[in-house]
DNA sequence: GAACGCTATTTCGCATTCATTTTTTGTCCT
DNA sequence: AGGACAAAAAATGAATGCGAAATAGCGTTC
């Protein structure tokens, strides 16, 4: 075990945020491609602490490759944003900050405005239907207290949404930018509060009502708002850690 | 045969601008920052024909570099969507379908939409007046008939209002689809139509009342239809070819 | 005893080198 | 003469080597 971190500060940003699309067909078979898809979800899962220090040799031996493929993938991972290039100093895992995370969870917020407009536009009454039925399946979760189970049809709703949006490149920039937030989910869980959960159940409603009479405008600031709330919610989650814990029923 | 070492003599400024800012762009000091500022430049200019090859070898002695950092590079542009890495094949500068450019355009309404509700939250009354400055003077160009000036007056207000939602995060993704779309722009000059241009002044007329009452809803529909429309004249513009050329007033 | 400075080791950045794969070209056969 | 196969040439993917910067370790000085 080393001493610790020196803690610079960490002031050089990667190079861009983009909202990149590498939805490129499993070209992935070369090395470094590989090596893309492994490192970013070993990262994402969040196997190396935040903002820790991924020395190149390390991951060369991790993975069994030379240094060459592996410096690709990480200027790639710092585009996406999800790593951060020191010059001369190395890789770190991108440590986003309160502000950081206030500016994903507004920009997935836009995202997913944007989807549900076009959702309305485009979406079909069977996966309307779709959308129905996972909702009524979350709301049998909600009823039995059963977070897990909560939180996985509330992700389905919502990627059936994006889905619907019938826009791959949105589709891509989405899956982006929810990777980068699924690290946090990872290391803090997100326990939400009785009384968040039952508004965004309502939210829900109001969200299924709008997309049943495709009312883009509406829909889309319902979702923004339903999104809003989401962060004010993770935040606060955030800055006191721990509000109650109970899962149980 | 030696091989020179192309000291450039670059300055290479030091990892400076230490401090909690975190400013995402230009700290591409390193010679794989810069030669992908530059590359992606040269992409987005259009110096290399759609679906083009673009060979390593070349490149490299274009910039006078070896190859690896210019690979690091590509990796990154094909990250980002400027390009695609064909298995051992090489790299192209990506084709942008008809789709594409729709999708791209739905995306770029998506993110201003968000920016303009975002705007309305943060913006102060001295960026507001800004703003109508900048109309004013689009105006003015628009009786003109400068189509470059009126061109480089909307950007500008775009930019004034992306940069008030005051989200960096945004900002990044923002600048990132546009220069994807930037390089259409370039091959084919984006003439506008009289009525169309018009109609685009209206529209703006509507951008800044809502602005100026900071409604955000509103000006986030607003923002996504005026996109939309954008969308929907650079399109017929590209299915037939040249509508009216004629750039003198 | 702590702070500063010097040296040694580690790590990074880029160039170069090696190994496959693709493309081209030249020859041979039909 | 045209096409097919094969070998050469070029290009890509990955590995290694070397110089430079940074970190760490250690000694000296105030």
């Amino acid at each position: 075990m080393k001493s610790t971190i020196p803690d610079t500060g960490v002031p050089i940003t990667p190079p861009a945020g983009n909202g990149g699309d590498r939805e490129e067909n499993r070209q992935e078979a070369s090395l470094h491609g590989e090596i893309l898809l492994r490192l970013r979800d070993h990262v994402v899962e969040g196997n190396i602490p935040d903002g820790g220090r991924v020395p190149e040799r390390q991951l060369c031996e991790m993975f069994g490759i030379s240094r060459t493929p592996l410096r690709e993938a990480l200027k790639v991972l710092a585009a996406e944003g999800l790593i951060e290039l020191l010059p001369n100093r190395g890789a770190r895992v991108r440590q986003l900050s309160q502000r950081d995370l206030e500016e994903l969870f507004d920009v997935m917020a836009g995202l997913e405005s944007l989807a549900g407009r076009l959702a309305c536009e485009a979406i079909t009454d069977e996966e309307i239907t779709a959308v129905e039925q996972l909702h009524y399946e979350m709301y049998g979760h909600y009823l039995h207290r059963d977070m897990h189970g909560y939180f996985q049809a509330n992700q389905r709703i919502h990627e059936s949404i994006v889905a619907a949006a019938r826009n791959e490149t949105l589709k891509t920039a989405y899956a982006n930018f929810a990777g980068r937030i699924r690290r946090v989910r990872y290391s803090a869980n997100f326990a939400r509060k009785r009384q968040r959960w039952a508004e965004a159940m309502r939210e829900h409603e109001a969200i299924l009502d709008a997309l049943r009479r495709r009312a883009g405008s509406e829909l889309s600031d319902i979702l923004f708002q339903h999104l809003r709330n989401k962060r004010k919610a993770a935040i606060e989650h955030l800055t006191e850690p721990h509000e109650d814990g109970p899962s149980a029923p």
